[in-house]
This record gives C-alpha cells, structure tokens and sequence, in this order.
DNA sequence: TCTGGGGTCCTAGGACCC
DNA sequence: TCTGGGGTCCTAGGACCC
C-alpha cells in the first residue's frame, strides 16, 4: 500500500480483436471475434462491436455464432500477438525497469522504481500516446497505491482510458463494487459467499477474518479479507520463474480406440518435451490430463528420480500414466505436462543414463540395447487424421502471385475465398475467390503493422 | 449453447523420517 | 511398549486467471 499511485496496470482494449482490425482493414468498425473455430471451439476475443451482442471471452464458439451471425470469425494469430506485446512491453521498460508481465496484453509497471520524469498521470498519458504511435492500437490504465486497485482502475478505465485512484479514496471505491470484482474470486468462491449472504466487497469486510476462513479456508479466506479492506501489498516482481510446461488438445469428437489414445499422448509428449528443450529446461514430474467425454477431468503424475528433457522419457511415462487410465466412453482432451523444472541447459547424461537403465528393467522388455536411450518403443499404429489437411484457415496471412498480400475470408467445397488489402490500407480490399490447390495462392508472414495515418513522433 | 489452452496457487491425505 | 508431533515429499483435485 502506498500514498501514491504508482503501481501502473496496463491492459490493451480486446487485444486479439484489435490487432486483427488494424491489420485487415475490412474489419474496422465491424464485429470480430477470435477463437477456436472448430465445433468445440470458445471465443479468446471479441471486438467491441461483437460484445454488443452478447459476446464474450471463453464463450462457446456455436453460442457466439448464433449470438453474432454476422460477425468475422477469425483464428488466432499469435506469431504477430506477441511481435505486438514485445513491442509494447519495451515501451514500459522505458518507464520503469520493474515490469510485471501478465499475459500477452497485460502488466504492472512499478513507476518507484523508475527515474520517472513527471507525475504518474502523465506518465501513464505519454505511456498510452506512445503504445498508440507504435501499434496503433488503445490500451487503458490504472493507476494506484496497490495491484489490487490498478488493476481494478484499468478495468473502469476501459475502453481507451486511464483511472487514477487518489490515496484515500480506496474504500469509496471499492465498497460497492461486486465480490466477483476482487481478484481470486470466480464462480465458486462468489456462490460460497453469495449463500453467506455476502454479495459486495463492504459485505466481505464487514464479515470479519474468522468467518471468511471459516467459508473459504485460511489461505483464500484470510487474503481476501485483507484485500477487501483495501490492503494489499503485493509487490511488483519481474522475471517470474516458470514452474511447468505442457500442452493439450481437445479433439473434434471423442476418442474410443486405445491405441489412438496413445498415439495422441505420444505426440503430446514429443510437443512438451520440444518445449522443455527450446526453453532449456528440465523437469523431475510428468503429468497426463484425460478430460472424458462427460467433462470429468483426471490428472495422474509421476515424479522422476532425475530432471529429464527428453522426448523419450518423457514419452514412455506419459504412456505408462495414460494406459492406467480408464477411456471407455471416449476422451474428448489430452495433455501431457512437465512440473517441477530444473534449469539445465545441457544433457545431465549421468542423470538420463540411469533413467534408461531403470526404466529398462521392468518389464517392457522391447530395447534390443542399443544405446544409452531411454527404450524407445517403436510400434505407434498411427491412425491418421483424414480430413486434418484443412489447408486455409479464416484469418491466416496469405500471398498471390498476381494479386500479392491478402488473408482468408473463407473456404469450403473446395474453394477459397482471400480479401487482398494491407494494415496500410484506408478502403477494404477486393475479394477473390480460388481453387484451394491454386498454386498461385500460398501462405504468408502477417504484414508489419504501422501506427495510424498519421504518427506521433517517436523513433 | 456446452464448455480452449496455457498457466498459477492451495488443500488434503498418506508415506516416511526424526 | 505405547504415544505424539512436526517436517517434507508425492499425488490428486479444484479454483482461478488471461
């Protein structure tokens, strides 16, 4: 808590959304939503325009189409999401060496730490003007004593905007304002509350600690008392350590067949442990994830005797967890993880050579020796995916030949459609329509996005 | 209208050790 | 022989966030 306000939230305005706008003028002004486009896909973003509507994120993708029919459905981009956050990420470093990065499109900044020049308001106007010049897109900001009531204040300061909680008036703000609206508050928590009779924020203080933990256990209970109060001290950290690395897939329909089961936990596995390697890690736990087809989730882990990065190892534990796995009824989601990270760059091959030779032992049988590998178990009955050759996705960057940079609008019965313009645009572009196997039509890098027409000075 | 993918943190029970 | 308690590690699940 400070009697300044100088912990800065910043949250760019429907990131995935906005830069898809910018970049495909067409779009501007229109509803766009992004997401998963796939029957179980859910909405990552939507545009202003589509939240109109009624859309929202993490929304089923049907309901959203139902709700928005008209609206550009679009997958994610986020080669060009995150070109976009470094850039705007190196504009707060200007400000402050302490960043605190949230997400693609989201941070605390702690000006304290910064030689800032000015006060936090017009640092955080300058911050906005230059994000825009940059990008071209709006961010809102708040600005407060606190991390609870920055973030907060940038919520209210959506959309384009900047809220600075004056010290003082915490309490006048936060009182009235819905238990959902604390941090750490989500469907559960607000319904163990709401059945307490606590709905808003004054409720929760009023309610007193012991109670609160009592509701909702000593670590939740007692911090949200404390942050009800306005009290929060939580500092701004950069560098957060990573704690665990892992991928998943839902697929299309449900998965019955074992032996496509392990298939998919294979290459889940090859995925993760590419991952580990490219962020030179490794991990001592490996995790599988099995979502059935009635929603209940189930996680089974092992913990290794040594870190490993390799796809192997990773592969045979993954394998072992999945196969004690009941998937009768079919598996609708996979996922392989790794926790518990060490960071070695290089092999520890002492560490994997005795892995191997442990894991060579019970059972399995199959190695005929041959090196110091992890036992490589050969046979994978791919069953693989017919229609998976879905070439053109709505979105996706493309290139013609003929008629140059362009994206796709659509594609289907063997055609695609491609809308040709560029950010720099100021009229949408034509369209044109091709067969998906016209070899003039390939794919392409997302075009640069420039600022707006007309630029603010700054290198 | 059924519900993504990448994470974080907390709780609780059992094993094991001192 | 019985009893007690504390600390740490592992596993599983759940809530939450963007």
């Amino acid at each position: 808590m400070r009697s300044t306000p100088t912990i800065l939230h910043l949250d760019m305005d429907a990131f995935f959304a906005a830069v898809e706008q910018a970049s495909k003028p067409s779009l501007r002004g229109k509803p766009v939503v992004v997401g998963g486009l796939g029957p179980r896909g859910v909405v990552a973003t939507a545009s202003y325009e589509a939240r109109v509507h009624g859309v929202h994120s993490a929304m089923a993708m049907a309901h959203a189409r139902r709700l928005c029919p008209n609206a550009a459905y679009l997958v994610p981009r986020f080669g060009i999401y995150r070109r976009i956050s470094d850039i705007v990420m190196a504009l707060l470093a200007e400000v402050s060496p302490l960043i605190e990065p949230l997400s693609l499109d989201e941070a605390f900044v702690d000006l304290e730490a910064g030689d800032l020049a000015g006060d936090p308001r017009a640092v955080a106007e300058r911050l906005r003007a230059d994000i825009r010049a940059a990008t071209g897109l709006t961010a809102s900001v708040g600005l407060a004593g606190s991390k609870l009531l920055a973030k907060i204040a940038s919520e209210q300061a959506k959309p384009d905007g900047l809220v600075v909680v004056e010290p003082g008036t915490e309490r006048a703000l936060l009182d009235p304002l819905p238990v959902r609206t604390l941090w750490g508050v989500g469907p559960a928590t607000a319904e163990h509350l709401r059945r307490a009779g606590i709905l808003t924020v004054a409720e929760i203080a009023q309610a007193g600690e012991p109670e609160l933990v009592r509701l909702l256990g000593k670590a939740h209970g007692s911090s949200l008392h404390a942050m009800a109060a306005g009290l929060d001290n939580r500092p701004v950290v950069a560098d957060r350590d990573v704690k665990s690395i892992s991928v998943e897939d839902t697929f299309d329909t449900d998965l019955t067949d074992r032996a496509r089961v392990r298939f998919e936990i294979d290459r889940l596995a090859d995925r993760c442990a590419q991952r580990l390697r490219g962020a030179g890690r490794s991990g001592r736990t490996v995790v599988v994830k099995i979502r059935r087809y009635d929603f209940s989730t189930l996680t089974r882990s092992e913990t290794l005797r040594a870190p490993t990065d390799d796809p192997a190892v990773v592969k045979e534990t993954a394998r072992r967890l999945a196969e004690a796995v009941d998937t009768t009824g079919g598996v609708r989601l996979l996922g392989v993880g790794v926790s518990g990270l060490a960071d070695f760059t290089q092999e520890d091959l002492f560490a994997q050579a005795a892995q191997s030779l442990r894991e060579a032992d019970p059972g399995a049988g199959q190695g005929g020796g041959s090196g110091p590998q992890a036992p490589q178990e050969l046979p994978v009955a791919p069953p693989p995916e017919p229609e998976r050759a879905e070439r053109w996705l709505p979105g996706q960057d493309v290139a013609h030949t003929e008629y140059g940079a362009g994206w796709v609008q659509g594609s289907g019965v063997g055609r695609v459609t491609v809308r040709f313009e560029v950010p720099a645009d100021r009229e949408p572009g034509r369209v044109r329509t091709f067969a998906v196997d016209d070899p003039a039509l390939s794919r392409a890098e997302p075009p640069a996005l420039t600022g707006p027409p007309a630029p603010a000075g700054r290198p």
